[in-house]
DNA sequence: CGATAATACTGGTAACAACCACATGATGTC
DNA sequence: GACATCATGTGGTTGTTACCAGTATTATCG
């Protein structure tokens, strides 16, 4: 069991340790609040240094799996229903991870110029070209969750229609692996609005119902934005979650 | 200048190093997208182990100052208008973070014996006593920004009113400085509701005005659920800001 | 000239050693 | 018995060394 060694590494030592003790919490091995083996017990069971033990452990407490207390010990956080959040997922992960079926319906898809206020907090200059316009429905499991509107940064000169999209499957798989792309940071603000009539009859709702507003700017690992993301969800159906630290 | 010595250090090496750079970066002589002085450079300059330096730089880098590439370098991230969110803060350090002087007006104060929800959310035994409540209108620069409703755990024995909680200041210092209780975690989850006739009257504003609810679960240290805050902002003037990371 | 290989940087991982700061329980003293 | 002291175990900080893994530039070869 002690076997850490995977010998033909390709993930790092800490990496690996970080699993197995991740699975022995999850497995319900090691329960809440109660200690985990001491460091030094670590660097004997796994045959690793404390460096190496460290960086595991550093890994779990930011996941929230773990807690330290100076003089104490590391002890198991105890296990929340949703865990992890505060993440940068997609709509369709945020859905999976809810135990919801994604879907969506595509309203609209065209180049165009973006708004001044969208050009702005996607840092482009005056005089930028056409962005990916994207208007969709999207569904939980076949009804209506929300409607989402959103400006894509293509690379220089690429344009995109419906059936490119199509064939590429989803725009940040195409980003990726056709110009390593990839979004790492975005910047979010929620508020409460109400529907305005379209959203209301697209959403299958009364006019005047609570809806949450999410405005989205993802970064690249460059820290460039790419995409301008507005959503408005139904509020019946669509709650936030997001966990705080100090 | 290189000077990061502190004689009667009390602060650790990397923390006095991380606040060097972070001042470097606020100050503007290091540039968005630049890349910062090579983790070796470092080690010249400012006279500490490689170790130290990329313990500063984590710090810096989980805090969104600076961004790493292997290969390339590390660089430094272009400043957000309002940065590092999605941090745990009471109303009040919201409030001046935004510029805004906040106040309160507290509606009532009295030890009761929580609704079914609370105490699940708490995660306290059914046969568990009274707990201290708060109703209390919030305000930003003189007008009802939200209507905040709170459930506070206290240690055993130890009750509140009014005047002994004005005597202490806040709750968290009376809890931090006699119970060495320290927040350090929430969960929190957003919605959009529509105000209820008594909610519009107290914010002011029109029955069926969108508003945005906030229930959030407190952790301490140790991560005991210490308080349940149930707050619902006028959505005109409140608007909930979160940094999303992979 | 163009493609390739060598090289010299960057950050990433890992081991080992030493000491500090905090918590706790055992021990001793008054 | 109450209290201070100490020993020991815990995580926290720091230094040193070595090598791995990407990136970019330079030198070299065909």
């Amino acid at each position: 069991m002690p076997a850490i060694v995977d010998p033909n590494d390709y993930t790092p030592k800490y990496y690996q340790l970080a699993t197995i003790l991740r699975e022995r919490i999850s497995s319900g091995e090691l329960l809440p609040h109660q200690p985990i083996p001491s460091e030094r017990q670590l660097e004997d069971i796994y045959s690793v240094s404390r460096t190496t033990i460290r960086q595991a452990i550093d890994l779990l407490v930011r996941q929230g799996f773990l807690y330290r207390e100076h003089g104490r010990g590391t002890f198991v956080s105890p296990q929340k229903l949703q865990k992890g959040i505060s993440e940068l997922t997609s709509f369709s992960e945020d859905m999976r991870a809810r135990g919801v079926e994604p879907g969506q319906k595509i309203l609209e898809l065209k180049m165009t110029v973006p708004p001044e206020e969208v050009r702005q907090r996607l840092e482009l200059p005056a005089d930028h070209g056409e962005l990916l316009y994207i208007e969709r429905l999207r569904l939980g499991d076949g009804v209506p969750m929300g409607l989402m509107t959103s400006y894509h940064v293509l690379p220089e000169g690429l344009t995109l229609d419906r059936e490119g999209l199509e064939a590429a499957g989803s725009i940040y798989t195409l980003l990726q692996e056709k110009f390593h792309l990839i979004p790492t940071e975005a910047d979010e603000t929620l508020e409460a609005v109400l529907a305005t009539p379209r959203e209301a009859a697209l959403l299958q709702i009364a006019a005047g119902s609570p809806l949450l507003l999410s405005v989205r700017v993802t970064y690249s690992q460059y820290r460039r934005a790419m995409e301008y993301v507005k959503i408005v969800y139904r509020a019946d159906r669509y709650q936030y979650f997001a966990k705080l630290t100090r």
